[in-house]
DNA sequence: CATGAATGAGCCTTCATTCAT
DNA sequence: CATGAATGAAGGCTCATTCAT
């Protein structure tokens, strides 16, 4: 029953807690980052303020996991993809269409990720952030296909950065209205990178 | 002689202007943006709080001209570059190899750009941020690359935003001690790109 | 219990809002308009300043409902006063004697209302006002001291601004110490009016 | 020539400081007593900020002679009324009517000393302000009425204040909307008091 | 005398965090 | 455990006044 009790606690505190993380997510979209409060994070969640430091640390780290959600999906998606049984160039060109897609329906999430600076939270500069995870996964994906002979041996893990970057820098140029076209822009990335590192 | 005094009054302005604009730099290094507050810069400047609101119409103001103050050197490298009579192929070689050094030497400028989020002078989506106008001038670049034959025909802004991004992936991979030296990376995005769009 | 819980807090609650105004009070009459500072406020009412943004809206917010509270015990005077059986005449006469009295204890009140210069809150210029709602009620009683035939027909609204304020002129000299006796002023302004009006 | 310099010095003194309190004036009724600073009135007029202080002991005092160069013609007519050969009753009436049309025209002026609340200059509380003396003035033609047997004895002092305040109450009131017919309002106190008061 | 850049005390307001209930 | 009133450090900005030139 002690067993029974805890596990009912635990459950508890994971609805609460889920509770929260999806008020933050909402704040974060229609606030942005300057109006990620504590206050308006409890009052969207329905709990008292004090509540928010039983389940988080503090405001950084409520507002690091609540990022981590909010890309959570995007991230099983290309989880599925580097763990499909597709060619090194299929994986790639997937991931890059399913970015393309995800920020296209998240655009705004984009916006506050890469515009917003009022983040203390530095994804870029964390190491085990999710933008260095992704970089990873990439890069075995490039280890694979150079494994296998089609693509020259190279530095993976460099590589794995600028095809995410250069990602970004079309991703960006579409949310500006440069073009909207995912037809267009995912052969661009592809073209560039798979030319550059055929075997 | 009232030339002389109007001179004299707008040197003296811009003596104290650029004193603030130092001071700012230097907090801003020394202290990111977090630490940048008004306070601390009129202290670093030597001079009152209320002076500062006498040369920038605010503190968002002041951060801004602070940003543009500190890239300004490799601006006008970028430029010197760009309007040289080298080739396409080699304008893009010497802004990596430049572009790779600026930030080897100011790392710090490069983790506050990048990795602060304190700032609502948002660079990347500010359409006339430093940001694009470094796009637009690594476009044309490539067009120019595309009218003597040499790069095939290809959406010059989209590529050039790529390159730029990519050329940052490894910069940053560099600042986080991933790598070191500019004799292999440069070479890095060269190849991709060139080998990407040589026609 | 739910209930009781929630009386409870709605009675400390205004416990301290009450304790915030009583100190706002104490500042306004010790240090006039001038002196009307969140911080000092706050210091009065032993309380941090923060505390009194939960209360209140803001400095305006805070100040208009001090002067609120000030007037108070007079307004409620002279509703009774106005809702009494008394005759018409009565009324005028007993508001007179009694505006006449309040301020005599609360002389320092009304140098703030009327001489002093520091306040948004601007009674005299606001539809809602207490000075509006005082000429008005007076206004009443005109038009019930007409419907009764004692007093000739008039512009009510017009008269009762012409009381009320021949009555502030005669207040301010008493405060100045111009005159100190109730008896002689209170007939004075009784003699100009009722002559004027008398059917 | 010592006394011409001087002399002429002292013109051109009385010049700029003309020019600053017309300025003054432009500010005080173009933006009001909130927006009456220092820095403004010295950019209206023409002269630097220092100036103002070489004419000013400091703002108060300038505001203090703004508002009496504001009111100026207003005494001047009113004077010319005061020391007519007109009756007594005829100058409290003209008085009453001139009073009428000035503020009618310089609505804001009344706005400004009636209705703002920033003025540390207390015009009704400043024993040789402007109120004061005009009421001392009234009260001069209720002594003379009373010498001549018009009006009853009576402390004209009072009477006086009661006058000039009641007749505010309707300037008031017409400035609000209330009413816009001097032939109406000014017969209303002139009726009252001279009830009130005629032998 | 005039100037106007510099001053800096002063003030309002925000919001992450705590802790008594 | 949850609560939410209280906290108070922190920070941006204003503007009357001064003084060196």
């Amino acid at each position: 029953m002690e067993e029974q009790k805890r596990t009912r606690k635990e459950i508890l505190d994971e609805v609460t807690r889920t509770l929260i993380l999806d008020a933050a997510k909402k704040i974060l979209f229609d606030e942005g980052t300057q109006g990620f409060i504590m206050d308006r994070v409890a009052v969207q969640a329905g709990v008292a303020k004090g509540t928010l430091y039983l389940h988080f640390r503090d405001k950084d780290d409520l507002l690091k996991e609540t990022l981590e959600k909010c890309f959570e999906p995007f991230f099983i998606l290309a989880d599925t993809i580097f763990e499909s049984d597709l060619s090194p160039e299929k994986k790639l060109e997937e991931f890059s269409l399913q970015g393309y897609r995800f920020f296209e329906q998240q655009r705004k999430l984009f916006y506050i990720v890469m515009g917003s600076r009022e983040l203390k939270t530095d994804s870029h500069m964390d190491e085990d952030s999710p933008y260095w995870g992704l970089v990873e996964k990439i890069a075995r994906v490039f280890d694979e296909g150079t494994r296998q002979g089609l693509f020259k041996p190279m530095n993976s893990t460099k590589m794995a950065g600028m095809f995410l970057d250069a990602q970004g820098a079309l991703i960006l140029q579409q949310l500006l209205g440069k073009s909207t076209d995912p037809e267009e822009d995912v052969p661009l990335v592809m073209n560039v990178f798979l030319n550059g590192i055929r075997a």
